[in-house]
This record gives structure tokens, sequence and C-alpha cells, in this order.
DNA sequence: ATAGGCATTGTAAACGTTTACGCAAAGTGA
DNA sequence: TCACTTTGCGTAAACGTTTACAATGCCTAT
């Protein structure tokens, strides 16, 4: 059997609420000699606490729960050491739940777990939710916050880039660089894909440039690949892909399609992860703090003063030309 | 209040027993009609189970604990998605415990968070134990498997790639395309890595080749990158890289140096991830099951028959050439 | 000597579930 | 009709902690 305070109590001769007290360092509330003797006994017998009994009495247990999207995201890991990070120097554990690749019932199975688990708050990183687990999270009265996704209201917590922000800033980077044909590539229609959306339209016509059809795609690599084509189609002189998959898939369809980058074809990738480092030429990109996305978003669920916004940076790599 | 089975049992009429019952499923102990009171009553009361009630009566949660790496190896994903995918069809719950990179107090912290769980099974990935770990494992009875990383004793649960066979078909791959001068890079001492030289060394004393000097690195995309000039200085034909992001650093290097690969240079990757489509020219690499990795692992942990090495294979692409 | 205060410890209730055991009512077979 | 089984449900103990409250002994100030 597993040793309990109450094995320890007895060994030691005092009661297991003496035990538990040291136990848990409550300072001031017993004497050196006894604690002495308590931590060398548990030591001798192996103790470990059991979770659950003290979330039981505790009703709440000192853990974050992190609910992930499954998606092949090369940020993710970035996004959890921030956030692993911060919690830790809260006194915070950090659990993580996969939801699977945008399944509704997964999502909702994962949040359901976070909430059995009486957790002292949630984190959702690149989860969009639906109607229904937006009430399940309402009405849990557990804080939780949204990763890397604005939902567009201030009500629901959040920590992201300013996606509209971040897609006005490349679209200008590319005008100020002689380009006038630019366009938008595998990209969707949900939050983050929306407002990237507007930042890109609203730069093009503050500068009164003809926005052609944005291309959609899901962000992979794949739609990279399979999109390029309609870029020729398109005649543009430079293209803003919607992450670093679609970046590196336009790319490798450059290659095999005779395009040259930047040469015949500018691209400026979003998320400056170290896939654009990795490719040939290496991708200017509008690189987003991950990193602070996550350590931030910590801050926020556990009721600290925190950035709604994380503020991205222009990294100029071999991508982009100018054009004249 | 969040709502108790005391309180659908006062709405209902009934036991709490009845209700945990019927919450629980247990076929057979109750009727139909009693049922169905009691699911309205939960359902309008909005009740959640309490995982630490349940768990501290049982004494055992229906979790498998995943102790990764923070290292950011692309393929974890896929790992977690196998195990993911196996833990849910066992009824099994997962949470991921992030124990830095290659840091042991927090290595150890992650072990002790898994035990005080009591936690169903272990898996351990990417993580190369100190002995402290392994004693604390071993005192604690609960099953664990290191993941992706095989310790050469066969009382400890592991299920990996054969590194070993890995290595010496990358090896003997290269020799077959009339390569006799190869070496191996990017590659450190600890188990994976030793394994890996074993089979590279095996592989060239078999068909009688001279063995250069093995470069070491940490997996990394800088290691590869600092290499290459190693590699140039060795006059080779071919390398193994012990990575894909090894790979992706030895050609980005390649790139800048004038290197032309595959024709100056071929380079076998081993992984075989999506990382291996974005360069230019693709990499030809050994290819690791991580999916099934993550599975078999499962399986293992909870006491199911399993693999112990899952089956590599080579994927051709466009880095390999052939010598004459 | 006495009262009050402090340091240290113990007693016992509480947290929300599961489940062994027991009991009543209903059904079954002769 | 009787004995027996089955069905459905309730009672109460148990899981391992934390913590409010009470108790004890000792010290200090009067």
């Amino acid at each position: 059997m597993k040793p309990t305070i109450k094995d320890i109590a007895a060994e030691s001769g005092v009661s297991i609420a003496t035990v538990s007290r040291v136990l848990a360092n409550k300072t001031g509330s017993y004497s050196e000699k006894t604690a002495a003797k308590i931590l060398k006994i548990a030591k001798e017998l192996g103790y470990r606490k059991n979770s659950a009994a003290v979330d039981l009495v505790k009703k709440r247990s000192n853990v974050i729960a992190l609910i992930i999207n499954a998606t092949p995201t090369n940020f993710s890991t970035q996004i959890i050491d921030g956030i692993q990070q911060r919690a830790g120097e809260l006194g915070q554990g950090v659990i993580i739940l996969y939801a699977g690749d945008r399944d509704n019932t997964l999502q909702h199975q994962a949040i359901i777990t976070a909430l059995e688990r009486s957790v002292s708050g949630i984190l959702l990183a690149a989860i969009e939710p639906d109607a229904e687990d937006l009430t399940l999270l309402k009405a849990s009265r557990i804080p939780f916050c949204f990763v890397s996704l604005y939902l567009g209201t201030a009500d629901i917590l959040a920590v992201s880039s300013d996606n509209r922000d971040l897609a006005y800033q490349a679209t200008q980077y590319l005008i100020d660089r002689g380009h006038s044909r630019i366009s938008l590539v595998g990209i969707d229609n949900y939050h983050t894909g929306s407002q990237r959306q507007a930042g890109y339209r609203d730069a093009m016509a503050a500068n009164r440039l003809a926005t052609p059809a944005i291309l959609p795609g899901d962000y992979s690599f794949a739609a990279g690949e399979r999109l390029l084509q309609q870029v020729q189609a398109q005649h543009v002189t430079a293209v803003i892909a919607a992450s670093d998959m679609v970046a590196a898939g336009l790319l490798t369809a450059a290659h095999q399609r005779g395009v040259r980058v930047p040469e015949d074809l500018s691209i400026m990738s979003i998320d400056g992860t170290i896939i654009c480092q990795i490719t040939t030429p290496a991708l200017t990109s509008m690189t987003q703090d991950f990193y602070r996305i996550g350590s931030q978003s910590v801050n926020k669920v556990m009721g600290q003063p925190a950035e709604d916004f994380v503020p991205v940076e222009i990294t100029e790599r071999a991508s982009v030309a100018r054009v004249h």
C-alpha cells in the first residue's frame, strides 16, 4: 500500500493534523523538532501526497488546463513553453488536453474533462469555439482565456496578435517595396482569418489599390502547394501567405513550376517560425511572439494584469523583392 | 455552488447510491424509470462529476500521463496523436506534462506530479531518464513506458524504431547508390544516438569501408548549419543527418556555401516529417512511424500486446544522388 | 498567585463519490 | 401456498486530505 499521512502519524507519534501541517508548510504552527522528524519519516516511507484527496477538500486544483488543437501548427511548442513557464512561476501545474482537429465533439469533451477536474483556469489555444462550448465555459465559473484567437468581443478573455494590424502591416510593407498587385492566400473565414482579411483590404483601400480575390485555404502546406497555380492566374507580384506552412507550400510549388522567388513572385509569410529559415530562399515574415502570447494568457486567466494584443514584428529575410 | 449527486438525490427523491449507479451506468441495478428521471434532473442542474472524489475512492484515475521533452521536435504531434487516439479507445484520458528541455529538475517534477495524480500509466517521450527518475518510477508500481527511446534493456517497457537497424539501412542505402565516403552528422551519445552510431559503423564495416569521424550535435537546425563546414572538410559524398532538422540546417548552409545537393553532396535524413517536403530539394529520409509508436506505447503501458520496435521505411525524395 | 497570551498539538468534520451489504417487494416454479 | 430468486433501492463506510476549533502547557506581566 502507498503510505498516507496516517502512516506517518503513526510512525512518528503525532496526529495526522500535525503531519498535514508540516507537509503543507504551514509556517509557525509546529516546532522545528517535529517538523524534522516528520519530514524524515515521510522520506523514508516514500510518501507522495494524493492529489485527489487534496483537490477534493480544497475544491480546486492548482492546475491550468490547456486545450489545444491537434493541427500540426509548428508554433504550438512556443505557446506551450510560455504557458508552462509563467504557470510555474505562479505555482500552477499545466495539463494539456488535445481536442483533435477542429473536431467539435472532442473539443466539447476536452472542456468537460477540464471542468470535472476543477482546474483553476482553462486556456484554449487555436480553438474556434462553437456556441455550446461557450455556454459550457461561461456556466462553469472557471476563468477561461483564448490563446492566439481574438473573438472580437472584449467580454471574453483572449490574448493574441492584433491580426488586423498584422495583415495591414504586411500589406503596407509590400506596397512600400513597390508592389501594387498583392494577394492574400490560404486563409479561412473564422475569426483570425477574417481579421486578417480586413487588415489586408483596409491597407489596399488606403493605398487606392484594387484587391484581387482572396484565395481561401486551411493554413496548410498542401493548401499552399495547390494555390500557387491560382496565384499565377492572378498575375500578382506578391502574396501574403496565411501561415508559414502556406508560404512553404507556395514556395515548393514555385520551384516545381519554375517560378522564381522573389524575382517573379515575392512571398510574405505570417508566423515567423523556424520554417522560415529552413526554406530557400528564407521567408520574410510577420513574426508573432508566441511565447509571450502563452505567458500573457496565463496572467490573464489567473487574474493578473496582461496584454490583450502582443506586438508583432517584421523579420526581413529573402523572399521579398523591390519592384518599381 | 456546483451541484452534486446529493442535490440530484434530493431533487428526485432517491438515495445518492442510486444516483451514483445511474450516472456510472451500472447496468441492471436500477429501473428505466428512475434512470430517466435522474438523468433528466442531472442535465437540468448542469451536473458535472467531481473527478477528485471519484479518483479518491477508486484509488486510480483513468488517465495516462505523457511526460514530454520541450525540445521543438516536429514529430511530437504525431506521437501525441497516436497516443491520444489509442488511449481514447481504451477509455483513458491523456494529460501532458512538459518536462522542459533536458532539465533534470523539471523531469523529476513532472514524474512526481504524475505519481501524485495516481495515473494508470506513465509515458515518457524523448526523455533520457537519470538514475533517480528510474528509481522513482520503479518504486511507484505504476506502469511506465518510454516512447521513441530504447534503453537497451528488456525489463523496461519501451516502444521505438530500431535505431541500430535504421542507421544500418540508411548507410546501406547510400552504399547501394555508389557512395563509399559517408559520414554521420549531428548526433549525440545518449541511447538513441549511440544505437544509430552502432548501426552506421556496422554497415560501414560490413562493406569494408572506412568510417570518418562522427560529427556530434544536438539534432537541431543550428547544429546542421554549423556542421556543414566540417562535412566539407571530410570530403565525403554523402551524409546521414541525425534528424530532419539537422538535414535542413545542412541544406541551408549548403545553399549559402554553393554546395549543390545532391550533385556535390547527398543528404539522407532521419525522421521523415513534413520538413522533408518543405526543403529544396526535398529530403530523402528514413521515415519513422511516430503515430504508431505512440499508439503502441499506450498498448504497452496498459498491459496489452504491443510491438517493441515499429518498422521504419525509406522514403525516396530528391536529396540523394547515385555516384559511380 | 493569577490572568492572559502564545506556541504546539489533537479532535473531528468535511469534501463528493463508490460500493459492500442488507432489505423489501415482486416474480417464479413447484 | 411456500420457498426461493430477482429486481430495485437505501444505509453507511471508506478513500486521504485540510482546517476550524479546542485543549494543553508554558511564559510573562501584574
